[in-house]
Order: C-alpha cells, then sequence, then structure tokens
DNA sequence: TATAATCGCTAAATCGATTTAGTAAACAAC
DNA sequence: GTTGTTTACTAAATCGATTTAGCGATTATA
C-alpha cells in the first residue's frame, strides 16, 4: 500500500499514442532527425499533455550523464549580497530548465571538500562559486575538479569564468559625487585588503581621488573589513589616528558605512553636516539608517543571473566563455552626503 | 573526445573487489539481511575507498524512485528571515544526506505551479514550505500532490506538519520587558491581519497586556505590514490619529521597528526618551540602527533545521509527525528601550 | 548416506529515459 | 521485376544502481 500512483512514464505516453517510447523521446525533444508524419507528432503531444507528463530527469540523467542541476556555493547565506547572487542564479537557472543547488560554505568548512561534494556525489552539471576564499588553494581545488565552474563576483587568475560587477568603477563614482559636492579630505574604509573586492574598490577610489586631481593619503584610508563592527572600529580607528579629520567617507561596504555612522553618532559628529557618508552596493538597511545612506549601486542580482546563464551555455557546448564585468553602476543619492561645509 | 574518466561505477569497485555489483551494493549500504565473509567485506569496503566510490544518486534513485533532494519553496530570498530558514533547512539536509532545492516565487506567480513544478519536474521527494502565502489554495493544492512537506513559519488548519517558532510566547515577553520598565501606554505596529504571524504576535501583545492589567486599546494598534515603509506609514498614522501618545512601541518586525523610528527622528520625538520601541525577529540590523533596537531574538534558523529534519524522519517512512513550536524566545535588550520617564 | 539447512555469494530483472541499429512498407529507377 | 531509396517507424542495448530469485558449497540432522 505504499504508491499507488506513479508519475506517468514514457510507455504510459507511448501506449496512449500508439507508438513506441522512442518515437515519444524523439518527438518531445524536438529531434530533427526524426522523421514523422505530422499526425503521429500530433498524437504523441496530445497523449503527453493529457497524461501531463513530465519526462524524469533522473532516467534522462543517466543515460546522457547529466544532471541538470548547478550547485551554488555560497558563505554566509544571511548576508543580503549572496542572497541577491543566489536569486538572480534561480531565475537564470529555472529559465534554462536547470535546478539550483545550494551549499553553505561556513567559514570552518573546507573548500574543496565542498566543491567535491557536489560533483561527484550530487553530481551536478556545473558549479557557481559565489566568492571564492582563497585563490591560492581554491583554485586548483576547482580546476582538479575538471567541471564546468563560474567565479560570481571575483576574478582569479588565470580563469577566465567570470562575471563580476564594477567594483572599481563604482567606487570611483562615489568618489566622483563626493567631489561635486566638493569635498576634497575623502577617507577611505577598506576591506580587507586580500580580498578581490575590497582591492578593486580601493583602486577606484584611488583613481577618483586621482582624476580629481587630490593626493593619495595613506593615513585616509583604514582597513574595516565588511561588517560592521569593522567599520565601527576603523572609524574610531581614524578619528583616533591624528590625522586631519576627513570631510567625507567613503566605505567599502554598506554595513562597514552603518558602523562607521554609529561611532560618529557616539562621538558627536554629525552625519552629513560634518562628515558625509558614502557605502558600497545598495540595500534596503540603507534607508533605515539615520541618516538614510546614499550608497554604490551595482547589479548583484543580474551579476547571478548572467553568471548562471553562461555557466549553462558552457555547460551545453558553447565553448567560448568571456569574463564578463557588468558596467552599470549608480549612486543612490539619500540623506548621508552633502555639500561640505565652509 | 568529449569525457575520458567517468566516476568509478559499482562495478568498477566490484570489478576490483573480485566479487559482484551487488554485493558491493549490500554490503556498502551494510544490509543487515546480506551475509558476507569479514574478509570479502573488508575486499569491498576497501576498493570502494581505493577508487573513492560514490554511488550515483540518479541510478540510485531511478531504482528507488527517490531523488533525495528536498525543495524549499520561499518568497524575498533578501529578507534576512528567509534567508535564515533557509541555511538551517541546508544544514539538515546535508546533515542527512539530502541535497537541497531552492525555488523562489516572486509574489505575482501561482504557488501550486510551484509545489507541482517541484514535485513533477524535479522529482523532490519532499517540500518544504517556508511561508504559505493563501491557506485557502495553497493548502489544498499541498494536499494534492500527495507528498510530503512541512510548513515553516506558519501553521494551517488541517495540516499537521508545521513547525514554528514562539510567535505569541515572544511577543508576550516582549511586552513584559516594556511593563517591566514603567510603560503603560504601549502601541503596537501589526502585521497585516490575515497573516499567521501577524495574528500570533498581536494575540501575544494582547496577552502580554492582560496580565499586567492593562486595558487593550483599539487606537494603539494600526497595521503597519512587516516593511519598513509599512512600519513608517503606521507610526505616521498613529501619531496623527489624535489618541494619547504611548510611551513604547512594540513592532511586528524588526524592519518595520526601523521604519517607524525614522519616523519618529522626523518628528524630533527620541528613542528611547521619549518612547521606548521594541522589534521582533533579531538581525544584525538591529545593531546598526540609531538607537541600537531591543528585539525579541527567535531560533529561525533552528526552526528551518527542525522542519527539515522532521519531513526527512517522515519521508523515510516515520509515520507520526507532530506540529512543533520551539520555545526559546529571548529578549535582546539594546539602547530602544528605557524606563518610562516621570 | 541421504536430506535439510545454512552460508556466501551471483544472475537476471528492473527503474525510465535515450541512442544505435535496423526493418517493413512505399515508391523510384533501371 | 529486381534493386535501391526514402519514409516512418521499432527493437534492443544502454546508463548505474537495487532487488528478487536462486545456486553451489558446506555443515547439520535424520
Amino acid at each position: 500500500m505504499r504508491k499507488k500512483s506513479h508519475s506517468p512514464t514514457i510507455s504510459d505516453v507511448a501506449k496512449r499514442a500508439g507508438v513506441s517510447a522512442p518515437a515519444v523521446s524523439r518527438v518531445l525533444s524536438a529531434d530533427k532527425d526524426f522523421v514523422v508524419r505530422d499526425e503521429t507528432r500530433q498524437r504523441i503531444i496530445d497523449a503527453a499533455k493529457e497524461l501531463n507528463y513530465q519526462p524524469s530527469q533522473m532516467a534522462r540523467g543517466l543515460r546522457v550523464s547529466r544532471t541538470f542541476s548547478l550547485g551554488i556555493v555560497t558563505p554566509e547565506l544571511d548576508n543580503p549580497v549572496h542572497a541577491r547572487i543566489i536569486y538572480g542564479a534561480e531565475r537564470a537557472a529555472a529559465d534554462h530548465g536547470y535546478s539550483l543547488l545550494i551549499a553553505h560554505r561556513s567559514p570552518d568548512m573546507d573548500e574543496a571538500s565542498i566543491y567535491e561534494r557536489l560533483v561527484r556525489h550530487n553530481r551536478v552539471d556545473g558549479l557557481i562559486v559565489a566568492t571564492l576564499q582563497d585563490e591560492q588553494t581554491g583554485v586548483p581545488a576547482l580546476k582538479k575538479l575538471d567541471h564546468p565552474f563560474v567565479l560570481v563576483n571575483r576574478k582569479a587568475k588565470g580563469v577566465p569564468h567570470y562575471v563580476v560587477i564594477d567594483d572599481e568603477g563604482g567606487s570611483k563614482k562615489a568618489v566622483e559625487h563626493l567631489v561635486a559636492l566638493g569635498h576634497r579630505r575623502i577617507a577611505h574604509l577598506a576591506g580587507e585588503s586580500h580580498r578581490y573586492n575590497a582591492k578593486c574598490r580601493l583602486r577606484g577610489y584611488r583613481a577618483g581621488l586621482k582624476e580629481a586631481g587630490l593626493v593619495y593619503e595613506a593615513g585616509l584610508v583604514v582597513e574595516s573589513g565588511y561588517s560592521q563592527n569593522g567599520g565601527a572600529a576603523a572609524m574610531r580607528e581614524l578619528l583616533d589616528s591624528g590625522v586631519k579629520r576627513p570631510t567625507a567617507i567613503f566605505a567599502a561596504t554598506l554595513l562597514a558605512a552603518a558602523g562607521a555612522m554609529s561611532v560618529l553618532r557616539e562621538e558627536g559628529i554629525r552625519v552629513p553636516e560634518d562628515v558625509s557618508m558614502v557605502g558600497f552596493n545598495d540595500g534596503s538597511i540603507a534607508e533605515v539608517l539615520a541618516p538614510p545612506l546614499t550608497t554604490v549601486r551595482t547589479p548583484i542580482d543580474e551579476m547571478g543571473y548572467q553568471a548562471t546563464s553562461a555557466l549553462i551555455k558552457h555547460i551545453e557546448g558553447d565553448e567560448e566563455f568571456v569574463g564578463t564585468t557588468l558596467p552599470s553602476t549608480e549612486i543612490v543619492v539619500r540623506a548621508s552626503t552633502a555639500p561640505v561645509s565652509q
């Protein structure tokens, strides 16, 4: 009395249409090399529809050695940036008939073993690597698998399969925005220096300064990491460092900006009257901060979407795969930035 | 020249161990009814290890009609609450050797068709329904599938398979906290009245009032929904309504609290000096608000974990499945609550 | 010594699709 | 009228596991 009603199989459809199973298979997969009379084709299609036939991906996959599933490896599931990458990836996968399997990597877990589990155990057709932790060990591990993969949100040496946002360009825009408001002493709360995004954003910051004819001052750059606590600590460090106080700050992330603002508030330094603040990557948090935060908005979900689409194309035989940098970034001006005083 | 090196199959292992494929299968799956000499068993285990053999879930699934995968249906992937449910679900799935397939439901998508796609197309063994939208249509749709499922974060009539947090108890604690601080005019920014969680939290609010001997005043409850914009609008409505201003507010969500606080700020009403604020569900945002928000912390990821574990047990033949309400909730006191003034 | 029971395994069927090879029927060409 | 082509399909093999049925060898029982 366990299972009574199975899903209809290809033979059920074949029987109903009065043909053989292969005929059904080839008609439904629109095989060009298979010649059928229109009438037979129609019978098959009708039968499939009437039974609401869905081919078993398992049986299909067993034969063609594919699972039609992709694995996405992500740290910090509750980080909105990663959530949006997954969101984009999920849409792309669904659009192409693939399913998306998520694997969370907690910081203590071995990177390589997660990749291996997805490829060997789950047999995913491809891997979406959302934040590769360590280029030194991660990239060789990925390459050794000899399986299609794509890097999201970072590049790595010798890996042509990546999709990133324009961290550098966006950061430059942030600086330009501040410069346009008259700021000339602009600090940067930077991510950890070994991180890909951190490097790009720092580079963009420097490019912005340079273009405005401002000199880079090492004392105005403090490593904060990406977190709110890091942002707070870095802000405090900056205030205590003895350098002349900046009139504006560009933080490497939204959370770091938020953390920095809470320190400023404690110190009685007003935003934006005394100091303007810009954060990187937009998010709903930006709106509820006091004051609402000016940010650089980036196409995060688009990044997930494009990476996944490209991966699927690659899996399905499209040999060329060129890395993509999504250009569109824009400043979302809120209340945390204002013209420099006096 | 396509694929050279396949993953090792059961026959590879069998050959290497000098036995038949079934022997390998039964030894590796620790089949009690299969009698082997210890030496043969060891040869098989060694061979499997040497080849790094992983059984193909596809072949296995085809035979036993299971995919060893679960589908989780979630709205608003970038909502931290849902992210944490997924996080918990992913861990539970991994712990039991299942994989987790995520399906995002955007508000415009038909609920039933997503369930159906997961069950019919992806053939998941079970469904984790994280926020059922509409009880009237959703529950019959789920039941019609005749497939194991579990409701997370809400109950529904006639569905014994659910895991929820203690919305009511947590809300009561929020009120108790405020009462302990001397507040007697406590408002509630409520979720939409048809939502499960909203109802529970309102009930908890009323229970808290009652226990403190306070009378429920309809004018102090405003429907805000769960979002920051909703919280802001409701706050404004409350201020404009003409009722005597409350000294404390319990908001149904963290975001609603944040939105409400931004309105208070605009109006020059200080938190917590003039009004105390508590939000439901903790999250990192709480720490960066001005002031940092007192919240009710709930075991969200635990909810995802337990729901998934229970679902798997159910799939694997455990007939009994009793709904669970996770008891532990606690107040996280931050700077947004203070003793009532005068 | 013949028969039964137990041990330790294997052969073959099966799951539901795809793919390769092939075949019957209709028609054309020589 | 035989051979060759084309048309429209089908039979059988296959993917990699599990499961059912069963078989030869050894030990126990009558």
